[in-house]
RNA sequence: GGGCCGGUAGCUCAGUGGUAGAGCACCUGACUUUUAAUCAGAGGGUCGAGGGUUCGAUCCCCUCCCGGCUCACCA
């Protein structure tokens, strides 16, 4: 292990600790308190002058004098100030400090609650010892850790150091726990299906792809749980939902990491009409446990959580914003005659869905700021999704959004066997033809579908971008922990 | 993948075709109420990597690596 100048520094100290018969990464911590709670009974023992232990970091500078020292401590509840004498301690644990102890030490202090003359809440200490020597030194003291890349490739000490950084991640625990009462207190029950899948399906992605050594057998991460999960309706389980990660081997960006949260729900005898009013009350819901409003800043725009969202067919989301109607054009030659007529800058694609699906990309989905359900979707984008009984070429289906990002997919459940069978052929006409992203066939769920499933409604809901929006973050990365970051050679 | 911007001390950043700079941090010394402690002094560099041009390259050119923004892709 090759040390730079300054860990070489603190490794010298670290072995003084040791000759000095100290154990600088002792197996317990004999703390008695957290600091919060030191804090919030400061007063009454300050005057009874009991003493207790307190563990923490030390952060920020030590502010070493001759006989008298300072130092802030932290330990995930709160930080307080730690005040060292030399008269109090003696020379040798006083010099103990001032010598072998460094910022982000992580210590141990036995002492007396007290205020200092300046009247900040302080721990007067008699004993300290260390529990962790730390060999790193910390960033800098006032910009503190900014460099994005290190950020997010250390985050631990983007953690350390950027404490609004784990008030995101608090926020984002609580915004998946406020999801998972919503949904069990409606009586979903939640699941687990398999990530390592024979056949990836549910969604319109490329998979991740693995193997297992002694089956012999390819298997894919999976692309999303929709499949397994209603064949847990099928199942007779009136209501499921899994939150978990999948897996789309994809493009990275602002909105997109390669593995990504996602809650999936299905209820039985329930519709995408059902499904809308989940999406409305379960992103109030959130919004009020994160932000204790329905009123979200995010970005320099205000969302409003605390109504029902518009509902816009997409054909009329289209017709408004290009003069397109798509349900009257329902031939690719002739859209792409009117998109030229219309002059509208789009790129041509292969069949009259995908074209559809482009002008809505481009002209009507970063225009959706406020929180919007576009509903109606072609039955070709929606290969799992029951056609609409008046309007067989489109589907009862919504996509959520929300300042221009898909963060919910939704649809009533295409349950007649022979359909959905058709669909998976021509989704395998569609692979055929090249597109990467067509379903696969899964024989296994038209199976299923044959014992029957009750009419579904069946819900998925991008976590990671959901939290981007409750926490106001420009980047997915900054809402996940360790997000995929480019190997370095190094 | 394309375009633009960036990578220099542990961190945050300047900088120049001619011996590499600052602040913070660190080290040494002084200091009994600090909280950006103060004062005095010292040390610390593969200037992302490789190649080229040049008497000489951190700087100019080329290739590559890593990142940010953006466009494309990913409905």
């Amino acid at each position: 292990m090759e040390l730079n100048d300054l860990q070489a520094q603190r490794k010298i100290k670290l072995d003084r600790l040791r000759e000095s018969g100290l154990n600088p990464y002792p197996a317990s911590s004999a703390r008695t308190h957290c600091v919060a709670a030191a804090l919030e009974q400061f007063e009454t023992r300050a005057e009874a002058g009991t003493s207790l232990t307190l563990a923490g970091r030390i952060i920020g500078a030590r502010r070493v004098m001759g006989k008298i020292a300072f130092a802030h401590i932290e330990d995930g509840s709160g930080s307080i100030q730690l005040w060292i004498s030399r008269a109090e301690m003696g020379d040798v644990l006083f010099e103990r400090f001032r010598d072998d102890i460094d910022t982000f030490d992580i210590i141990e202090v036995t002492g007396v609650l007290r205020r200092t003359q300046k009247g900040e809440p302080s721990i007067f200490a008699h004993t300290i010892s260390v529990l962790a020597k730390t060999i790193n030194p910390p960033p800098e003291k006032w910009a503190g850790l900014s460099d994005v890349e290190e950020r997010h490739r250390q985050r631990y000490l983007d953690l350390i150091v950027n404490s609004e950084r784990r008030a995101i991640f608090r926020a984002r625990a609580l915004a998946v726990s406020t999801m998972r009462r919503v949904l069990d207190s409606r009586g979903f029950l939640e699941v687990e299906t398999p990530i390592l899948q024979p056949i990836y399906g549910g969604a319109a992605a490329r998979p991740f792809s693995t193997y297992h050594n002694q089956l012999g057998q390819s298997l894919y991460l999976r692309i999303a749980t929709e499949l397994y999960l209603k064949r847990l309706i099928v199942g007779g389980f009136p209501g499921v939902y899994e939150i978990g990660k999948d897996f789309r081997n994809e493009g990275v960006d602002r909105s997109h990491n390669p593995e990504f949260t996602m809650m999936e729900c299905y209820q039985a005898f329930a519709d995408y009409r059902d499904m809308m009013r989940l999406v409305e009350d379960m992103l109030r819901e959130m919004a009020m446990a994160v932000t204790s409003s329905t009123l979200v800043p995010f970005q320099g725009h205000e969302l409003d959580f605390g109504c029902d969202w518009p509902r816009i067919p997409m054909a009329e989301a289209i017709s408004t914003h290009t003069g397109i109607d798509i349900a009257q054009i329902n031939e690719l030659g002739a859209l792409q005659s009117a998109i030229t007529a219309a002059n509208l800058k789009v790129e041509r694609k292969l069949t009259w869905a995908k074209q559809v699906d482009e002008l809505f990309s481009e002209y009507v989905q970063p225009l959706l700021i406020q929180p919007t359900f576009i509903t109606d979707y072609p039955v070709e984008l929606s290969p799992l999704a029951k056609r609409k009984p008046d309007q067989p070429s489109f589907t009862e289906r919504f996509e959520a959004f929300i300042v221009g990002m898909e963060i919910g997919n939704a649809f009533s459940e295409l349950n007649d066997p022979f359909d959905q069978a058709q669909r998976f052929l021509d989704q395998l006409k569609d692979f055929a033809a090249g597109d990467t992203d067509a379903h696969q066939m899964d024989a296994d769920y038209i199976n299923a579908l044959m014992y029957g499933m009750p009419p579904t409604g069946g819900l998925g809901l991008g976590i990671d971008r959901i939290v981007m929006v409750l926490t106001n973050q420009p980047s997915i990365r900054e809402v996940i922990l360790f997000p995929h970051m480019r190997q370095r050679e190094d």
